[in-house]
This record gives structure tokens, C-alpha cells and sequence, in this order.
DNA sequence: GCAAGGTC
């Protein structure tokens, strides 16, 4: 039997070792035979993991024993199996019974030895405790690599297996008891702003962490005045924009005094050219991370979206498996046939075609081989209109992978860069032109280059026809002048760091190591689920609660913060990985490191909570999805943290029917069961269906000038949304006219999101 | 109720 991390892992190997047959065990799971002249093997599939570390039943309550027991006895957690595992541990068990040999195929990676060797052999070693354990190491699924490492098996690498063993405990252990002891801790105030717990983990909280950093920068940032002088000048019909070459001023005065120098002149004295020109390589291929950034990038969805729709297109068979680190293809990676699908494809065929005229088929390569798997390409040469797509999303995506995988095999691009120095009243301005001279593989993947000059002649003729020594500028003569149109003086101010987006987060995870390819995603989603950070416009703010549990913890926990700890945690990973330690004392080692940390928290505790019930005090509410206020259910108070308060919202919410002072705001309460508008000046309130999620639409009901609203209402089979006025909905029901529903009115209807005359049907 | 890591 062979051992496999998935499904198609699974079948690659099956059908390299011979004519296969599949076998279902269960629904869901199926085994492939493989029947050849000596011996039967059974390749079973698993789904990853198919165990987890929980709390061992008599920690299971949060109050039954004490969180910090959880580190100290090693009981206190244990591995059971995924709620999905039950067919996949029958089928490990049926093939055991009747095979002489287990080889573990998991992927070749330390999660892959700890899902084959800690997962799931026990359950074939608990039935068949003779069976003799080999590992196929498997560096890519092509045939001949998978036949050449069947026929090269090597003894299980056990202390692979370990080593994610006790990153699996290790998490565990520090999740759950600071989870836990933190939560316990600010129980009353996460009651009063209805918050069940605060998550602390390794990765996110170290995320976190991060994301606080900017968040003060960005809170506390005092912009600064400075003056620029910039110069427009006219080559024929066309301006170029000349800087000074002392920009930026920080001295108002000095400033001020070169513009009145110059303010009048009529004249810019070219003084040099300088060009020179650089060659730009293609793109390395698309590993995970890659590809993730390039698609939050482009597409302006966040990461989880496209991993999301990275899976889909895999699981389509459109593209190959899309969680890899390599950036390297395998030397005998058919690139041929793959190329040769695209030949007659309507928008990328023409490139190809030149690519096997010009016999250029041969792909620039990376740096990394993780040793998992390729990179990501396309697998078949899909049109636009292809019914194969599910969805808009992934067409986009498609069109992405495949333009970035063509572009391997792509020119050098060139680029040409001339800076020329003006003089202005012998005032010195400089201006850079960026052209580029040659798109090379720029024609395929256009969204990887910059911005770009228009092309201009002028200065190369300028320049060929008088040739210079460029040694000292500002003695020679000129070597023509341009009309000067403006001289323009501009106060600006220097602007606070940039807000993370998705793009730029999952840089800073790959950069800071947090989390791998997979989990990146997930991790900016729990801090998200955790109300600690939100998504405004594709920007990530900080929320109150995440940022004060950071500015209480980073008193006592910094070195947990740091994402060194993390770095060390896994520097610890590696000596047993490479055998230089056991996994026993490894995790005592970092349970030790960690429970002085957890000491120091308790010992600390007066202060930590004095901190947090400032949380309290600046108001008991907290900012919750979609931007809604999450409030105290009996007395909703206006919203007081805005962390941004210069960035309010464009669109406001119609003014109180009662008062006519405020806009009304949308209250939904944590666990959305109770929603309703409040007016926070006298208190009107009018209520909405109990089920579904509102949204306040952006447009205004046109029989009494409220906000339409969407109630979306999600099903395990049937979701629908439908449309109504809370206004008309509310009056509707002291006069039982059932009135309000925007299906229902004979005036009006919702088109494309916005209240519109009805359209009658003739 | 909790983590992070796999995968459908």
C-alpha cells in the first residue's frame, strides 16, 4: 500500500506504476489498483491531515482546570481524528490487513512526513503490526520521477515526521493556553462590548503585532510641511515636468526665494543628456506566494479569494496544483506540450506561435526548489467563452496564470532612461524620461511592467547631433532651450506609511516568514473574524480591540510578539529535523521559553487589565464587520474609536424621521440576531426582518426618501436576497398593510442596486 | 469557545 497526501497525488502515482483500477471504499473515497506482473499496490488517498490536537476531555471546559496546566502536563491535549477521517482510516485499515509493505507517498515536506507517518500510519501498524514501512520521495508527479523513486525507496524519514509533530503540539499547547488565560482574564470587558474570547497564536498574533506597528505610526504621525519647485516645460505640443534639483525644501524662505528668481523666466537651457538603457528579464514562474500577490494585485480581491479560486481552477483541471514554494521547473518538465496548446488560442496564439518560430521554448527559472511541486501553469488552452469556467472571477484569474507562464518564455524587455539637466536663471532642474524601446515579453504580460513615458525623440536628436563631453555641465554651452510654460511652487506635506492591503500583507508575511503558502490567507481572515483588524477599500485598519490588546501585551509579551519568536520556534524545528535533537526536548525546551512568558503575564495581570478597560471607558463599543457598530445590546451609543476619524465614509445614512438631526445608523448585534436602525439623538429605533443580513444600499427610497436596504438571507441549499424600505417596512407594520417591500411596490423597483421607476411590462 | 497546518 502507498500512502498518499491527496487525491491527485494518489492517482499520478497509481497510474505511473501501471494500468489502474479504482476502487470506491466509500463515497467519498477512492483507492487506485494498480495490478502488475509481480504485485497488487493500493495507492489511498488522504485530505491532508486527518488529525487534529484538541483538549483532552478533562480540560475541555475553559474554567475546569487551570490554562496554564495546559502547558505544564502534557496530557492536557491529544490527537484525535478529523471529523472527515472516518472512510479514509477504513480504507488505511482494509488495505493493511491484506499487504505485506506501506510506503509512505505524502507529499515531501515536513507536513507531508508528519500527515503519512504521524496521521496515518498508527492506524496501519494498530492492524498490521509486521507490515514493513519504506517512504517514496517524490520531488514532482511526472511518470518517470515517480518511477524512478518507486524504484528508489528510502527508510521513512522519521524525524521529518517529528519535527511537524511538535509544531503541531507546540501550537497547541501556547494557542490554547493563552487563548484561554487571556480571555478568562478580560472576560468582563469582552462581555460589555459582546465578545466571547481573544485568540492568541503564534502566527496571527505576531501578525497582529506587526500590524499594530503601522497602525501607531500611522495614528501618531505628524505630517510635516515641505515646498517643491518644479518647472513645465512645452517640447511642441507635449509637457515634461523638470524638478529642481535641490527638492524637496524643508526651508519655506529659501524656497520662496528661488521661485521669485525664476518665477518669470522664459527659457529652460538644456544643458546634458545622459542616456542609457537596461534590459529587463521575464518573471520567474508562479509559485503560491507569487501568484497571490499577483492576483490581489491585479484583480483588487483579497488573498482568500484567490487562493480560493486558485483551488477551483485546479480542481477543474485547469491549472496544476496551485500550493507549491518552487519557482523552478524540473529539467524534464514538458514545457512543449503545454505551449502547443495555446498555438491556436485566439488571444495568446499569435505569442506562441513566434515563441516556436524563434525556437524559444525554453522558460527562465527561479531560485527555490521546495522540492514539492512545479510551479503553477496552465494545463489546457481555455477561450474566454470556454462553459468550463464557473465564474467571471476565473477567467481573470486563468487569463493571469497563463499570460504569466507564457511570459517565461519571453524576450528581455528594454527599457530606455534619459535624464537631462536643465538650467532655469542658472537655477538647476533635472527631468527623467522612462521609455520603453522594446516590450519583449511585456506583450504578453503587460500588468508586470511599470509606467511607462511616451516615446520622445527630441532629446536623441538633441543628443546625436551634438556630441558633448559630459564631464562639467554647468561651463558648457548649451545645447538648446524649451519655452518654459509655469514655474510652479507647491507646499505639500510628507505623508504617514501606507495602510497594508492584501498584496502588500502577504509580503510581509513572506518576508517575516509567518505562516506558509496555505495558511496566509486564513491567518488575515481570523484576525479579521477576531474583530482585532478590518478591510476598508482594500486597506487594513487596526480595530480598537486588536489594537489595545497589543499596547497592553507588548508591556509583557514583546518577545512573544516579535516574529522572532516564531523564526526561533522554527530554527528549533530544524535540529529535529535534521536530527541534531529530539522532538521530546525541543518542545520541552520552547514549552519552558513559553511558560515564563505565561507567568510573567499573571504576575502582570493588574496592569494588562488596567490597559484593556480603557477599552470600556473610550466607550463599551467595538467596530464590527462590514464596518457596522457591534454595541451593547441595551443602550447603543454613538461610535467613539474611529480609528481614522478624518476617513469617514462618502455615503451617509438618511437623517432620523423622528428629529430630522442625525443620519441613522445600522446596529447589528455580534451573534446577528439583533438588527435595527437607531437614531442616537432621541433614540428612535426601527427595527428589520429577524432573519437574513441587511445592507444599506446606496440609494435612497423614492416614495419617503430612506435607504433601501438588501437582506441577504444564506441556506444550506437556497440563498436569496430581497429588497425593502425600513422606513415603509416599519410603517407597514403599525398599519399591518404589509407594506415596504420593494417586490411588492406597484411604483417602484430595485434595479442594479438602486430604487428606480418600474418598468411596466407592455 | 481556543492554534496552525494540511486538504475537497
Amino acid at each position: 500500500m502507498i500512502i498518499s497526501e491527496k487525491k491527485k497525488a494518489a492517482q499520478a502515482i497509481a497510474e505511473a506504476l501501471g494500468p489502474v483500477q479504482t476502487i470506491s471504499v466509500s463515497k467519498y473515497v477512492k483507492v487506485f489498483h494498480v495490478k502488475s506482473k509481480s504485485q497488487d499496490i493500493y495507492v489511498i488517498p488522504l485530505r491532508g491531515h486527518i488529525q487534529q490536537y484538541i483538549n483532552s476531555p478533562a480540560y475541555k471546559k475553559w474554567n475546569a482546570r487551570d490554562p496554564r496546566e495546559i502547558i505544564t502536563n502534557s496530557n492536557a491535549i491529544q490527537r484525535i481524528p478529523n471529523d472527515y477521517a472516518g472512510p479514509y482510516i477504513s480504507a488505511l485499515k482494509k488495505y493493511a490487513k491484506i499487504c505485506t509493505n506501506c510506503v509512505i507517498g505524502t507529499d515531501a515536506d515536513v507536513e507531508g512526513c508528519s500527515i503519512g507517518m504521524m496521521d496515518a500510519l498508527p492506524f496501519v501498524t494498530q492492524v498490521n503490526p509486521s507490515i514493513k514501512i519504506m517512504q517514496i520521495w517524490l520531488n514532482d508527479l511526472q511518470k518517470n520521477s515517480i518511477v524512478q523513486a518507486y524504484n528508489n525507496l528510502i527508510p521513512p524519514k522519521w524525524s521529518w515526521a517529528y519535527s511537524g509533530e511538535a509544531r503541531a503540539i507546540l501550537d497547541a499547547v501556547i494557542g490554547f493556553s493563552a487563548t484561554r488565560e487571556v480571555s478568562l482574564t478580560l472576560k468582563p470587558i469582552l462581555n460589555k462590548i459582546n465578545v466571547r474570547f481573544t485568540s492568541i497564536g503564534r502566527v496571527q498574533t505576531s501578525l497582529l503585532y506587526l500590524l499594530y506597528l503601522r497602525e501607531n505610526l500611522i495614528r501618531n504621525f505628524v505630517s510635516k510641511p515641505f515646498w517643491s519647485i518644479s518647472a513645465d516645460l512645452a517640447i511642441k505640443d507635449r509637457l515634461i515636468v523638470a524638478t529642481h534639483v535641490k527638492n524637496n525644501f524643508s526651508d519655506k524662505n529659501l524656497a520662496e526665494s528661488i521661485y521669485d528668481k525664476i518665477k518669470d523666466a522664459k527659457d529652460a537651457y538644456i544643458m546634458s543628456i545622459k542616456k542609457s538603457s537596461k534590459k529587463i528579464l521575464p518573471p520567474t514562474p508562479l509559485n503560491t506566494s507569487k501568484a497571490l500577490v499577483l492576483i490581489t494585485k491585479n484583480l483588487k480581491i483579497t488573498a482568500k479569494l484567490a487562493l480560493k479560486t486558485l483551488e477551483d481552477l485546479y480542481l477543474n483541471k485547469i491549472i496544476s496544483y496551485p500550493r507549491t514554494d518552487s519557482d523552478v521547473f524540473s529539467k524534464t518538465y514538458d514545457h512543449l506540450s503545454i505551449l502547443q496548446k495555446f498555438m491556436i488560442h485566439n488571444n495568446y496564439g499569435s505569442y506562441v506561435k513566434t515563441r516556436f518560430q524563434q525556437k524559444k521554448v525554453i522558460p527562465r527559472q527561479g531560485k527555490i526548489d521546495a522540492g514539492d511541486h512545479s510551479p503553477i501553469t496552465p494545463l489546457i488552452s481555455l477561450e474566454p467563452s470556454s462553459p468550463k469556467f464557473e465564474n467571471d472571477l476565473q477567467k481573470k484569474v486563468y487569463n493571469l496564470v497563463v499570460r504569466s507562464y507564457l511570459a517565461l518564455f519571453g524576450d528581455p524587455a528594454e527599457e530606455s532612461d534619459t535624464k537631462v539637466l536643465f538650467s532655469i536663471n542658472e537655477e538647476e532642474f533635472v527631468s527623467r524620461l522612462s521609455v520603453l524601446t522594446d516590450q519583449g515579453f511585456y506583450s504578453i504580460a503587460p500588468f508586470l511592467a511599470k509606467k511607462y513615458d511616451a516615446p520622445l525623440v527630441f532629446f536623441d536628436q538633441l543628443s546625436t547631433g551634438k556630441k558633448t563631453d559630459q564631464t562639467d555641465s554647468t561651463k558648457k554651452a548649451p545645447l538648446g532651450s524649451l519655452p518654459v510654460k509655469k514655474i510652479n511652487l507647491r507646499e505639500k506635506e510628507t505623508q504617514p506609511p501606507p495602510r497594508y492591503n492584501d498584496t502588500s500583507l502577504l509580503k510581509l508575511m513572506e518576508r517575516k516568514n509567518l505562516g506558509t503558502k496555505s495558511t496566509r490567507p486564513s491567518i488575515i481572515q481570523i484576525l479579521i473574524d477576531r474583530t482585532y483588524i478590518e478591510r476598508k477599500n482594500r486597506m487594513i485598519f487596526v480595530m480598537e480591540l486588536g489594537f489595545l490588546l497589543i499596547d497592553a501585551l507588548k508591556i509583557i509579551w514583546l518577545p512573544f510578539l516579535d516574529p522572532k519568536f516564531t523564526s526561533n520556534v522554527e530554527m528549533q524545528l530544524e535540529t529535529i529535523r535534521n536530527g541534531k535533537k529530539l522532538m521530546k526536548d525541543v518542545v520541552k525546551d520552547v514549552k519552558d521559553e513559553f511558560l515564563i512568558l505565561f507567568d510573567k503575564f499573571r504576575k502582570e495581570k493588574p496592569n494588562f487589565l488596567s490597559k484593556m478597560n480603557v477599552l470600556e471607558q473610550t466607550g463599551n463599543i467595538t467596530r464590527g464587520r462590514n464596518n457596522q457598530i457591534i454595541s451593547n445590546k441595551k443602550n447603543p451609543v454613538p461610535n467613539k474609536t474611529s480609528p481614522n476619524p478624518s476617513k469617514k465614509a462618502k455615503y451617509s445614512t438618511a437623517l432620523c424621521p423622528n428629529c430630522n438631526k442625525n443620519p441613522m445608523k445600522l446596529v447589528i448585534s455580534r451573534d446577528y440576531t439583533k438588527k435595527f436602525f437607531v437614531c442616537e439623538s432621541c433614540n428612535t429605533f426601527l427595527s428589520l426582518p429577524k432573519k437574513g443580513t441587511p445592507k444599506i444600499l446606496k440609494s435612497k427610497c423614492l416614495i419617503c426618501g430612506f435607504d433601501a436596504v438588501k437582506i441577504i438571507r444564506k441556506g444550506q441549499n437556497n440563498s436569496f436576497e430581497y429588497y425593502l424600505c425600513p422606513k415603509c417596512w416599519n410603517q407597514g407594520l403599525k398599519d399591518k398593510t404589509n407594506e415596504g417591500f420593494c417586490s411588492k411596490c406597484k411604483e417602484y423597483s430595485i434595479e442594479n442596486g438602486k430604487c428606480i421607476e418600474r418598468k411596466i411590462n407592455p
